[in-house]
DNA sequence: GCAAGCCTGACC
DNA sequence: GGTCAGGCTTGC
């Protein structure tokens, strides 16, 4: 599942690999994946220049050159779930579940967009239309200071745990590291988002942030689908504490790690490490 | 049948 | 506006 230390690895491994290169074409295997007319997405991209690559939470946005101009437009890369962005030789096997192929001048091979379960979009934007993406999400989890960390949290009813997945709140974190991070902070996950103390907010942004940054170190986690863009899996998955650890011991005192449902995703944490809050849950496990 | 990110739409 | 349910999708 690509949260933000999956696409930052992505980012990182584009980077070098795409960056002051040109696309000289586009082949588009699935228009599904596409968000907008195709034939205008071939034509906006076609004879293009990477300029460099952004991200806010999980979205990467391309940018791009037209004539040594910087007109602001982009490639905007969401993955969803199981979305990969590949670099590969032209003439490697095209493996199922291939979209888009983008290929770069100079043999330096091409960008494959792959998508088992097609849930990930790309799509042209005008400056225009990322800056309206971007300012629609919250601030980049690995940017957020303190101050809007706690002024965000203040007057929410929901869960923490759906606060903490609510990408217009803070962008970047996703089921895997959401969880993750309540277990650091050793924050129940029902606990209502505005009734966290101040104590919990500074401890529970410690955790993002420690989670987040360990995880990027460590080129994210392979769940299911995830690779970077060589095609490697990420290293963190013997670093999760409780996502998917239903009925094993808690590492910090061996209580069986539960799983319980919130917003119809699944959250696990440790009944012991993780008090349930005094205050009724606003939301109730379906 | 479950998992998930993101979008839409319904509800208060 | 805040909040949540539903739908999309397919491999396990």
């Amino acid at each position: 599942m690509p949260e933000l230390p999956e696409v930052e690895t992505v980012l990182r491994g584009l980077e070098p690999r795409a960056v002051g290169r040109r696309i000289t074409g586009v082949e588009i295997i699935n228009r599904g994946v596409i968000i907008g007319d195709p034939v205008s997405f071939q034509k906006h991209l076609t004879g293009r220049l990477v300029a460099g690559l952004r991200r806010k939470g999980k979205a990467l946005a391309i940018n791009l050159v037209a004539n040594g101009a910087i007109h602001g437009d982009c490639l905007l890369v969401r993955l969803g779930m199981t979305g990969q962005v590949v670099v590969t030789r032209r003439d490697a096997p095209l493996l199922p579940h291939t979209h888009v192929r983008m290929i770069l001048n100079r043999g330096a091979g091409e960008i494959r967009y792959r998508d088992s379960r097609r849930f990930g979009r790309l799509r042209y934007c005008t400056r225009e239309e990322v800056e309206k993406v971007f300012e629609s999400l919250g601030p980049d989890a690995l940017e957020m200071t303190e101050k809007q960390f706690r002024d965000s949290l203040h007057g929410r009813h929901g869960s923490i745990k759906a606060w903490l997945l609510n990408q217009q709140m803070l962008a970047g974190l996703g089921n895997i590291y959401a969880d993750e991070a309540l277990f650091e902070a050793r924050i129940h996950p029902q606990t209502p988002a505005g009734k966290a103390t101040d104590r919990q907010a500074g401890a529970l942004l410690r955790a993002v942030r420690q989670v987040l940054r360990q995880a990027v170190a460590l080129q994210g986690t392979s769940f299911r689908d995830y690779v970077d863009i060589e095609g490697r899996p990420g290293n963190f998955l013997p670093q999760l504490r409780v996502y998917q650890k239903t009925g094993e011991p808690c590492v910090r005192c061996g209580a069986a790690i539960r799983r319980i449902i919130i917003c119809g995703r699944s959250s696990h944490f440790c009944p012991r490490c993780q008090r349930r809050p005094r205050h009724r849950p606003v939301q109730i496990a379906s």
